[in-house]
DNA sequence: CTGCATCCATTTCGATACTG
DNA sequence: CAGTATCGAAATGGATGCAG
C-alpha cells in the first residue's frame, strides 16, 4: 500500500480486493463459518440473494480458493460448500472490518446527517 | 456476524461496508495516507480513475466522515482533502485486508489456475 | 436440488462539453 | 482547478424456463 507512489488500477492486489469485495462473499463466508452447507440452505441464510446472484459469487469464491464445492451424488443431486483453510486466513482481516463497522456505525451515521444538512441550507 | 442466523440484504453494516468496499476508495485512503492532497493530484496518483468517479468517490467518503473537503478561496480555486480521525482509524482493518491479498495471492492464483484447468478437461 | 441460458429492465460508467 | 450535466455504451440484476 504505502510502497507505490502511484496506484494502478489493474495491480494484483486491487483485482483480487474487488473479487472479495462484492456484494455476498463476506455473508457467504459468514453463513459458511460453522461448517459445510448445501446450495439451497445458503440461499436462505441469506435473505435477497438470487439464485444467479448466488451461483457467480460461489463460483468466484470457488475459483480463488475459498471454498471448496463438493457434489454428492444422490437423486436428486445435493452440493455442499466449505470454506478452505485459504478461506478462514480471509476470514480474519473480514471480521476485522466487519467489527469496525459494527463500532462505527453510529459516527458514521452521525456524519452523515451533518452533510446532509449542510447540502439542505 | 455471528450473531445472527440470517443475514438480511440491508443490514446497516453491510449497506456500510458496501459504502466503503467500492473500486476506489481504499486506494484513495491509501493515497491520502501521508497528508492532505487537492483533487487533481489524487487523480494524478490513481491511474485510470476518471473525473465523476473520483468526484463521487469523494462525495462518498466525505458523507460518511472518513475525509475532509476543506475549499482554499483563491483563484482558481482549490479544494484540500484530508483523511479525518475515523478514516485513520479505517485504515488499520484496511491494511489488514490489503496484507491478506499481498500474502496470498500466490496461493489464490494457484487455485485459480487449478480450477481453470479442471474448467477445460 | 442445483444450476445454466436467455431475455429484458435497471444501473453504472466513461467521454465530452460546459461553468464558476 | 474543480467540479456539474448530459448522453450513449456497457455492465449488472432479476425473472423465467429448462436440464441433469
Amino acid at each position: 500500500m504505502a510502497e507505490c507512489q502511484r496506484f494502478v488500477v489493474d495491480c494484483p492486489s486491487r483485482l483480487l480486493f474487488d473479487q472479495l469485495a462484492d456484494k455476498w462473499s463476506m455473508m457467504v463466508l459468514a453463513v459458511l463459518d460453522p461448517g459445510p452447507m448445501r446450495f439451497n440452505s445458503i440461499k436462505r441464510h441469506l435473505e435477497g440473494v438470487t439464485q444467479k446472484a448466488l451461483t457467480q459469487c460461489l463460483r468466484r469464491l470457488e475459483r480463488n480458493g475459498l471454498l471448496t464445492r463438493r457434489v454428492i451424488p444422490a437423486s436428486p443431486v445435493a452440493v455442499e460448500y466449505e470454506i478452505s483453510p485459504l478461506g478462514r486466513s480471509l476470514q480474519v482481516p473480514f471480521k476485522a472490518l466487519y467489527n469496525w463497522t459494527v463500532v462505527n456505525l453510529d459516527q458514521v451515521e452521525e456524519a452523515r446527517q451533518e452533510f446532509d444538512q449542510r447540502l439542505a441550507a
